[in-house]
DNA sequence: CTGAAAGCGCTTACAG
DNA sequence: CTGAAAGCGCTTACAG
């Protein structure tokens, strides 16, 4: 019975255009019946009154808040913040209100932000990195959440998964190189064992290998600029150092290019090949011109707000294709 | 009346651990009295179901929802996804949760999102980006959402302010540009006129007209990479280019020393000077280690949650200090 | 410390 | 099309 901070409740405009409150209530929800007079009564009312329907209250009745939650580590990060981005977007443009929840991908504090989420009982919870152990997921279900899992391999009944070619543009990634004539491949990647970097080095490995040209493997740190940098310096340094080399992350291919270009002098790309993964603002700025894999952002929201719209309670399985976008790290094959 | 979409309930638990709803609510509630042995079953009870605090009907009835808006344009920036980062943190370790909120800068579009905020009752809307119309200030006031502005101007009572030493920077940059013996000081920005951009380019040409080297200005675009290309360009190709250059922000400052080197052929800091402004990640990357105004980015933060936790309903003024650091894009000043 | 009861602001069958 | 009434899940005086 605390004061209810002076904001105007449907009984108020009820009350201003003389009206029940059921009146107010069906001219704010789409397609219920109300006469246009009385709508227009409402309206008035309810403009000059300053009313805004309350949503907690209409979650609580609906069983629909209308939020739906994104929980994801590292938000700063270039690719991470263009998802981010394009993700709350399409939720809005949807009517959809998103829920930010930063974790620090420890399995504690996914669990943290999934307890937040079932709380002020989103709809759904999107959880762009971090891997929630199998009972995170059960929790949701219970809870009536519905889950998106964006690069995570383990399948999850009920949730909607979203992957992409991440093999298949690894095996593009050395068929490139191999290509403009590379003989000495390499992969570098960080240590975060995240299923999609893996799989990129390993369908990078893979191709190598069948084409009979072994790619060195490089593992160091966490995906960050500064991991690129040791990785670069840790290539470049072996005795038979690497003219082409495939990062799994276009902040690891920064950060190779550098070391690459100050400290070992290298030309790039007539001495060294490089290929990134993201397409991040900065693999177009004229300091590095990556050639890259575009991921498709504005597909994989489309992808996860149409599922959220339909009524899928079965699980799901979304593929999408990220495309190499050729710049200046790579001579363009000649045909 | 739809199904409650399954959700366990505090009638659930009080069931399960023969109390009343009541007792299960304090146990609940930090502070509320409850006798240990009572708090041990309920939740013990709670444990086992698999309760959790429905945080849209207590928001309901403590008209307090816990959520704060953020509401920002162009996320995918690297500063504002910085700033984005530090301030989900700060306000979730102090038991909030933010409610994200797209904008395109447009007066509509920031006052749907302030309906939004409204719409869920949130605690209050931080405004990251875009200026809200004096109307909008009080919409928010009278729907009781605290409201906190930074970098605007215009003081709106209620309001918490947050600004900058934006002058001050400016004739600071001068000031470093001056000592290292630059004759043809230059301020490039964009043509968005925002508070702050405006005063650190202001700073910086008073300054200099102070000194008697009055400064050249430059303003293209958007703040983004592309204009800072622009910029170069534009101020490069004059008769008497510059040989010091203040770019009201690291975006515009990265294209800038882009086009000054690969299409000018000028070595920096040996033939040109740049400073930038915000102190963004790749501020620090080997392609660039520009010398910039690091934005107080946690302090920002912190004013934000402290301002939040205390009840001022007073306006209020908080004025941070961003400070130069120095990297190789500016000779040090040799003392 | 504890429970029964009122009330937050809404939506939705139910009758008319 | 419309209103009176029930109910969503919670918190908080009020009595005990």
């Amino acid at each position: 019975m605390t004061i209810p901070r002076n904001a105007v409740s449907a009984k108020d405009v009820a009350e201003a255009a003389g009206v029940s409150r059921a009146a107010v209530s069906r001219t704010f929800t789409p397609g219920a019946s109300v006469s246009p007079t009385t709508r227009a009564k409402v309206l008035a009312a309810a403009e000059r009154l300053g009313y805004h329907v309350n949503h907690l209250a209409r979650g609580l009745i609906t069983a629909e808040s209308g939020i739906v939650a994104l929980i994801v580590a590292e938000l700063d990060t270039p690719f991470r913040s263009r998802l981010l981005a394009a993700l709350t977007e399409k939720l809005q443009a949807d009517g959809k209100v998103a829920m930010l929840i930063n974790t620090d991908r420890s399995d504690e504090s996914v669990k943290g932000a999934l307890r937040q989420a079932i709380s002020y009982r989103t709809d759904a919870a999107v959880v762009l990195s971090g891997m929630p152990d199998p009972a995170l997921g059960d929790l949701c279900i219970r809870n009536g959440l519905r889950l998106v899992l964006i690069n995570r391999e383990e399948g999850r009944p009920g949730a909607l998964h979203i992957r992409l070619n991440d093999a298949a543009c690894g095996a593009q990634a050395f068929e490139a190189l191999r290509r403009i004539g590379c003989v000495r491949p390499a992969v570098a990647t960080s240590r975060s064992a995240t299923t999609s970097l893996r799989l990129r080095a390993e369908g990078f490995a893979h191709a190598a290998e069948d084409a009979g040209l072994p790619a060195t493997r490089e593992a160091i740190g966490v995906t960050s600029y500064a991991a690129g940098l040791d990785l670069g310096t840790a290539l470049l340094s072996r005795s038979e150092p690497p003219d082409g080399i495939f990062c799994t992350t276009d902040l690891l291919a920064f950060g190779v290019l550098d070391v690459a270009r100050q400290r070992f002098g290298r030309r790039v790309p007539e001495d060294l090949s490089v290929i990134g993964f993201d397409d991040v603002a900065q693999a177009g700025w004229d300091a590095y011109r990556l050639t890259t894999f575009a991921q498709p952002v504005d597909e994989i929201s489309e992808s996860i707000v149409s599922w959220l719209d339909g009524n899928g309670a079965a699980d799901d399985l979304v593929e999408l294709d990220a495309h190499l976008v050729w710049r200046d790290t790579v001579s363009m094959p000649s045909r």
